[in-house]
DNA sequence: GCCGGAATAGTACGGTCGTTCGATTTGACC
DNA sequence: GGTCAAATCGAACGACCGTACTATTCCGGC
């Protein structure tokens, strides 16, 4: 191996490592149970029951259950942004941005309605424990509420939305439409939640 | 013993059963507990060591950790119930009762936000779980919706309210504002959430 | 085809869980 | 004070947890 040749992987590996597909593997699993059971409930042993992997082969990619359930909530969030905002920004600068956020939010929130979200789930799971588990999900949130506001302050500079309006009291309440949506569809199962939604949305 | 005692103790025990104390005092630390960490969370052993007893002592009373759960759950209901609509059914009929109920229950949540809400944490935790609990959970909210139904219907047919207002949208936008205020002041440990709350319902 | 490190398996440990069961204590009634 | 049921305890069980260690298997570079 030449100099070239070391130098480079010290970077990045040239070889694609089967370890990483596994990882990712075991993440994806992780997030199924996750959303099911929550965060917490998280369990190696029976995710390498799901997985047909044996317990320590399922624990050697993370080192520890903590480190598991933080690659889990990233990952998640990490997939969340890149399905909700990603495909706005491809909307014109302001309401129509705004309008294809909220609206690709509430689709995924409908399409996954099965499955639950992870960030609400994980709000009031953490909300009282600390560690690394609430410090993550905090900042998670805290980066959600502030590319709202974003969008929001793009929108009023557009001039599409009145001058006075405080920005950060719309974030709240549209957090809180889809807080509740998120609950009447899971918890009632109710059918009504997707466009109950949309016309608070649009009343906001 | 008379016959007279007999039948009495048969409907309603005389003598204050001893039991029925430890009972109360389980529960009580099993409510701060749970809206702590979860109800899922709640552990016989942990609750023995708060209290003071053995693990047998405090499971003889429920017969079963769900049972305890059930118990914790329903008694939080209750209580939560007599905080914040008693009292309102006080104010007059119509929409001073309403504001009445919605002003309770804020103040409820503003004063409780150390120790969190068991129904809005309950809701998440049991969305997607079988089971008692699942059930009991759905119960709950069913019935307090419907109270909250019933304010918003008599403050219409007071007059105070218009006629053609779709009350059941009212509930799900009231709920949601009450969401994002218990996770806003919990999880991010805004102090502003109360007073956006306050200013949400009253546009509302 | 061998070598070496990465990936995975196997096994074991200490701890905690809910639950069972028999023994012991408590406390109200005669 | 004795009696008897209710209340509480103590010890044990089997199951499962996260984690630590040691083996074994896999697989790309020579």
């Amino acid at each position: 191996m030449t100099l070239a040749h070391t130098l480079l992987s010290l970077t990045s590996p040239l070889r694609p490592r089967k370890g990483d597909a596994t990882r990712a593997a075991i993440v994806d699993a992780a997030i199924v149970s996750a959303r099911r059971d929550g965060l917490e409930a998280l369990t190696i042993g029976a995710l390498a029951d799901a997985l047909s992997m044996s317990k320590s082969g399922v624990f050697a990619h993370f080192g520890s259950r903590e480190e598991l359930q933080l690659a889990v909530l990233n990952e998640y969030a990490a997939r969340f942004v890149s399905e909700v905002l990603r495909p706005a920004v491809a909307a014109p600068r302001g309401l129509p941005r705004l309008q294809a956020l909220l609206d690709n939010w509430l689709t995924v929130l409908g399409r996954q309605i099965e499955q639950g979200c992870l960030l609400i789930a994980g709000a009031t799971e953490y909300d009282d424990r600390a560690g690394p588990l609430h410090d993550a999900m905090v900042r998670i949130v805290e980066d959600w509420k502030r590319e709202l506001l974003r969008a929001i302050e793009g929108a009023r500079r557009e001039g599409h939305l009145r001058r006075d309006l405080d920005a950060e009291q719309l974030v709240f309440e549209i957090y809180g439409v889809m807080l509740v949506a998120h609950q009447d569809a899971r918890l009632l199962r109710s059918g009504q939640s997707m466009q109950r939604a949309r016309a608070a949305l649009a009343r906001l």
